[in-house]
Order: structure tokens, then C-alpha cells, then sequence
DNA sequence: TGCGTAAATTCGCCTAAGCGTATATATGTC
DNA sequence: GACATATATACGCTTAGGCGAATTTACGCA
């Protein structure tokens, strides 16, 4: 299905903008509109990033309603080892530590009738996220 | 001394010809002109990249003569784990794992009075390559 | 059904970086 | 010390891909 080679995933992994966006939902799943406020990049941007991750099925897209909740893939294969060594990796890295916090708590303020930034009565839990590089994932 | 950014080290690997040389050196320590020859590639375009790798601590190079070995700098931290996880990815992939098996072939070559191309009598070893794509590393 | 907003896509520009070629540097040999 | 070889570096070209701006598509709501 996947067998992308490494080479693939890498390319795609090594380009800032991107692996702080990964940072990001490493934190927790978030809508297009959060990872535009936390990084503060402009719309275009961040979807276009999106795009190239979820074709190298690093990501994983949910549409609700007009948004788009986007997570990380969690894979079981070398492919999905090799993402879990970079987000750890991520871990340990003061600047994306702080911004893995700002989406968390961004995350957060959903979840509670608080979607982006109309409201919505859907019951979407945006919790599970993960920090100081753990596990557990169903 | 180093904490540099995992960002810079994926953009180091995340270049096809790098990745190779990396997966090369997985196997055995070799001369410049070694991987020359296992990736086909013009020699100044190996030392380019040997150069981008020693520079991001992804390998360390020890002058023997006029020669120069390359190795897989191996570390302990966030960085050297993340190093590794790339390596095993790579043990997955079958071109990758074909050049691996070519590199060590090579290094093998050596160390019995038969360098590169000339011939040296100081005492080089040059195995400590790790196939398969396992583990096992002190 | 027309308006407002979220997200995706398109277009053109621009810069980073890989490559081939040529050359420089270092080291060993006769 | 001249020469041969191994590796490193310099230079110019070329291309991939990221970005800003504008537009399109999708959806919800009054």
C-alpha cells in the first residue's frame, strides 16, 4: 500500500515549515485555522503543507462542518517508526517544545461548543493529543 | 556542543545522493573512492556531500595516508537516535539494502594489504559494518 | 438564495542547492 | 624534486520547490 521509501518520507519531513506543523499535531489534532494561528502563517501556506504531508500519509484529514481537522498518521511499519523518531526528536527542542504547548492549549479551547471560530453542537473530542513524546494511540 | 536542530539534520538526510552514502557507510566504514565506485557518481559530487554530512555530525572522516575514511558518527542523544531510526528505515528498502550489501563487499576489500588502489601497509581495520538492517550497536 | 467564512488551488516569482567541469591541495613514490 | 593519485574546493548553470497574492470551491446560516 504505502512501501513509500524513506528517501520519500524524509524529503517531505525536511522542510520547516512542514515539521512544525508536524510539531504541532504531534501536540494534538487542530484545524487549518489553528495551525495558521500557532505558526502564524498565512492560509495558502499551511494548506499547501497539508497537502504534501497527507500524500506522504504523514497526515491524516477529518472534514467537519466547513473545517478540516487534520492528525498525525499513526503508522506501525518502519515508515511509522521513522516519524515517531522525528517527533520525538522534535521533542527535545526548545522552540518547538514552546509551540507544541501554544497548539495544545489551542486545541483545548475546542471540544467545548468552541470550534474555531463559529460554533458548533457536534461531538468532537479534539483531545488525545500527546506531549513530552509518549505513546498510546488506538 | 552540538544541540543543533533536528530540522537541520533531516534537511542534511533528505537528499537522495546523501541518503545513499549514509546507507553505504551503515555497512562499513569506506573510502571516498569507494563509495565512488558502489554509488557510480563523480568523485567531487561524493565529497560534496561528505562535506554537508561531517558538517551536520552525521559521519566523522579519519585521513589515512592520502586516503580518507568516512564513518557513521555514532551518538548517543536525540540526533543520534534519529540517525538511527533513518538507518533502519532504510534497511526496508530493497534498492537501499542492495547498495548496502555492494558497500560492504567493498569494505571488505580492504584491510588485507589492499587499499583503495594503492597499496598501504599500515594496519587499517575497516570492518564494524552492520547489515540487515538490525540492531546491536554498543 | 445570497452572504460570510474555511480551506484548497492556481500563477508567477525567486532563492536554495545540486551538478558538471575545472582546478587546487595534500600525500606518497621513484 | 618531479610526478601520480586521492580528495577537496571554486565557479557557473540549472532546476525544484517554497512563497505571496488572487481566485475558486465548499459549506453553513439567516
Amino acid at each position: 500500500m504505502s512501501a513509500l521509501p524513506p528517501a520519500e518520507l524524509l524529503l517531505t519531513l525536511a522542510e520547516p515549515t512542514r515539521l512544525r506543523i508536524v510539531n504541532c499535531l504531534a501536540a494534538a489534532p487542530l484545524f487549518v485555522s489553528d495551525l495558521q494561528g500557532v505558526l502564524d502563517l498565512p492560509q495558502p501556506t499551511v494548506s499547501r503543507h497539508l497537502t504534501v504531508l497527507k500524500k506522504a500519509r504523514v497526515v491524516r484529514d477529518t472534514p467537519i462542518a466547513q473545517f478540516v481537522l487534520y492528525r498525525i498518521r499513526q503508522e506501525s511499519g518502519p515508515h511509522g517508526r521513522l516519524l515517531q523518531a522525528v517527533i520525538e526528536a522534535m521533542g527535545h527542542d526548545e522552540a518547538m517544545r514552546l509551540e507544541r504547548h501554544r497548539a495544545l492549549d489551542r486545541s483545548r479551547a475546542h471540544g467545548r461548543g468552541r470550534l474555531p471560530s463559529t460554533r458548533v453542537g457536534t461531538g468532537s473530542q479534539t483531545g488525545g493529543g500527546d506531549l513530552s513524546g509518549g505513546e498510546a494511540n488506538s
